[in-house]
DNA sequence: TCAAAAGTGTTAATCCTACACCCATGG
DNA sequence: CCATGGGTGTAGGATTAACACTTTTGA
């Protein structure tokens, strides 16, 4: 007789960029729920923790398998586990946020069942993971100002310009171009590669990427 | 026939102040093992998660129960869950820290399992328990310049300068006493009661209070 | 009257912001 | 040759850090 217990699972919230009207702009993926309790909605990727797994691996293969993707940078964010948290059992759900390339989040799993959203409209989501993503968009912008991990939604190279579409786009307002150029160089974080982007129709920018340091994965 | 299976648990990481030759310093509560394994250790409080209290009310309540201490601040640290962490089951292990008010810290369960320990000089702890007091530690840091959690560890009315010293002592050193002065003034998260502290052999200072306003106790 | 901390004032250095201006390319 | 974003320069304001100096008490 199984007696009421605790359940563990593990979810993940997964940024990438999309293009809008020519601009990247936040998006996130979801997936459709194909069970009980709040069948039909749109909710997080994620699933329960296997005994033999570790927390981080059971974020990055529940991301994996729900939406094929890889993500460049993986961090725990909070841990919910209210006792009603609009499930039937005592879930204790560890969520995790991801980010993943703009070029990777191109090519999510063909499934009817999985979508991309704009993060600023996002669907009215299954148990508590509006406020989840609410969350994590919030520890994304505090992280932007004094972390590299912008770095992660873009691809190995990448000029000054778009770093700054990237910090706008999360942050949700125009950035000095010169002003953001100085801090960004100030930090040493990024490195020019000596290329530079051609076929703009204007001056083509110099090419940089993240300088080389093992990532703090919290 | 039990399967394995992922048990929770939820500990601790209390700070308080004791004076050290004449200042304040920070010091943590720790209760020693009795039972395998790690028998003898030292170790956080804490508790496994029952199925009807939420993951707050069980940091507060193994708080409380193991060293008799109501926090003043508790908010969710990290959740630790490496396959192997020491033990013989598989655990995940939410941590939370909590601050409590100098004068409370004194009155601490008497308990010889219970002692106090100087943040600086810990003995080896069970588990992986050391690491976890250092990002507390680490946490505690970043908070105390961009938040009020300072005022968690003293009395409900108190000087400028204690402030001051509650600061130097988690920070590790010496701040300029007149632009902290201005700092935390400029803030206008601290209101004069219009009292003096009296008994001082120099001239008394102003007494504050913590400006009223719900704590956002994530 | 002296030591010690409270509290105020001042200045120089630093950082931040806004914006002017030249550069190099594709159309 | 022009529109567009890349890239550099610079002046003013705000913030910070260091330290001189006055105030008020108990011993």
């Amino acid at each position: 007789m199984a007696e009421q217990a605790v359940t563990v699972a593990v979810s993940t919230v997964i940024f990438g960029l999309r293009d809008v009207d020519g601009s990247p702009a936040l998006h996130l993926p979801l997936v459709r729920r194909v069970r009980e309790p709040h069948l039909g909605r749109w909710a997080l990727p994620g699933g329960p923790l296997r005994p033999e797994e570790s927390l981080r691996e059971a974020a990055r293969e529940g991301l994996a398998a729900t939406t094929g993707l890889r993500p460049r940078h993986l961090e725990q964010l909070y841990t919910f586990g209210a006792v009603d948290r609009g499930g039937a059992d005592r879930v204790v759900s560890i969520v995790y946020w991801a980010l993943v390339r703009t070029d990777e989040a191109e090519r999510t799993l063909a499934d009817p069942n999985v979508s991309w959203f704009p993060a600023e409209r996002l669907p009215a989501l299954a148990f508590d993971h509006d406020e989840i993503v609410g969350w994590a968009v919030k520890r994304l912008k505090a992280k932007l100002e004094y972390t590299r991990i912008s770095h992660a939604l873009l691809p190995e190279e990448f000029s000054l310009g778009q770093l700054r579409e990237v910090h706008e786009a999360i942050l949700g307002r125009r950035l000095d171009p010169a002003n953001f150029r100085r801090r960004v160089e100030a930090t040493g974080t990024v490195t020019r590669t000596g290329a530079l982007q051609s076929g703009v129709r204007h001056r083509p920018p110099a090419l940089y990427r993240s300088t080389a340091r093992q990532e703090l994965l919290t």
